[in-house]
DNA sequence: GTCAATATTTGCATGACGTGCAAGCTTTCT
DNA sequence: AGAAAGCTTGCACGTCATGCAAATATTGAC
């Protein structure tokens, strides 16, 4: 990787580091994109060269675009065929798959704690959950065979990414917490939404 | 009502009407606020007497708030005491109630062409979705008893919202359609989720 | 190493958003 | 009729966000 594109990631860490940081000090209707840039040693204007609002830069990539591979797995009946395994196979492996937990648990302990700070932030996050939501719709619905105007992949995948939500919202992001933990937490969490809306049940 | 108070209420509906017509008119982008408030004959000042944002006035109160009543009717364990039918009484109640549908019509098909032109309001949709998701959370931990931290309601409710919003997607506020269907509707819905992560299923 | 090609950063101008404040106007109530 | 209360308006202000062109930095070929 050469000079250029390393200080293009440098530049866009700093940015994202110092956003986090003024923002958790003192609120983000307290900090200026100006100082942001000020103390990150760049102009203004290259702020929106990076990012096209102050919240871009607080919310990064989460949660990670699904993995492509993944993706087309999935959509193909593979890897096991049970499609709630399956399902948990494509969300562990792409939104909250091993190395994101390791790498970038310190990370999303910082946008947890961001969410707390400023509400202001989740209609954008959820705003990104909603397009993983329509990755995944497309996914089911090739996978099962329906046609792109079914509803019923789109319920599916609203209901997927609406438990997928919550269950990362559980996380406390220490040490203690793996990947094969999340299998396990996410097929509880499933269990639990079929038994609540299975027929005679209260 | 007096006077002051039905003037109040015809300027707000015509800064909503105002500020729908030249959005599907022209697209968000190319609306300014200065030009809605001049449409509707009042200062920009006062635009942002009545709305905090532009996009608060394409939005207005959807979803509505839930029935006050209906929610606590539900947290008490009541109407029937079935878990899922009563969820669904609550829903169809509050969020999309016969008035609602019955009043609204043109006002919700309005809104759906809105979101289709400018997925820019999506986010903001999501959020309000979000907020009415939180009251059913704390709804249903009530009537379940379970403690404020427990992530069960919030799984569940999550999910029923996923439904919902999904079911309100599928509509198309025509004629036809009146509130018993949507009874119908939801519980087919509900249902098909219960299916999709039973155990032992593809 | 030099130099042209390419990519990035920066400053400047501009328009729109959104808020606080105080003055003016309208409705309400007595 | 007139005081009280509430709403509208104009103005000033700071911030966000974008387009454009000049300046600066990196790359790759020679």
């Amino acid at each position: 990787m050469g000079l250029r594109e390393r200080k293009k990631q440098a530049t866009r860490r700093a940015l994202e580091e110092t956003a986090a940081r003024l923002t958790l000090e003192r609120g983000l209707e307290h900090v200026t994109v100006e100082e942001i840039a000020a103390e990150a040693d760049v102009s203004t204007r290259t702020f929106f060269n990076y990012f096209t609002t102050k919240e871009e830069a607080l919310l990064g990539d989460v949660p990670p675009t699904p993995d492509e591979q993944a993706r087309r797995v999935f959509a193909e009946g593979g890897p096991t065929g049970a499609f709630v395994d399956d399902l948990i196979t494509l969300l562990t492996t792409s939104l909250i798959s091993p190395e994101a937990l390791a790498a970038h648990r310190e990370a999303m302990h910082l946008r947890k704690r961001l969410m707390e700070r400023e509400p202001q932030l989740v209609p954008g996050m959820l705003a990104r959950f909603h397009n993983v939501e329509q990755e995944i719709s497309r996914a089911i619905a090739q996978r099962t065979g329906a046609s792109p105007e079914d509803a019923r992949p789109q319920l599916v995948a609203a209901t997927a990414m609406a438990v997928t939500r919550q269950t990362m919202k559980s996380l406390h992001f220490t040490e203690g917490e793996d990947a094969a933990d999340m299998r396990a937490v996410l097929r509880d969490a499933f269990r639990n939404v079929g038994r609540a809306y299975a027929p005679s049940d209260d």
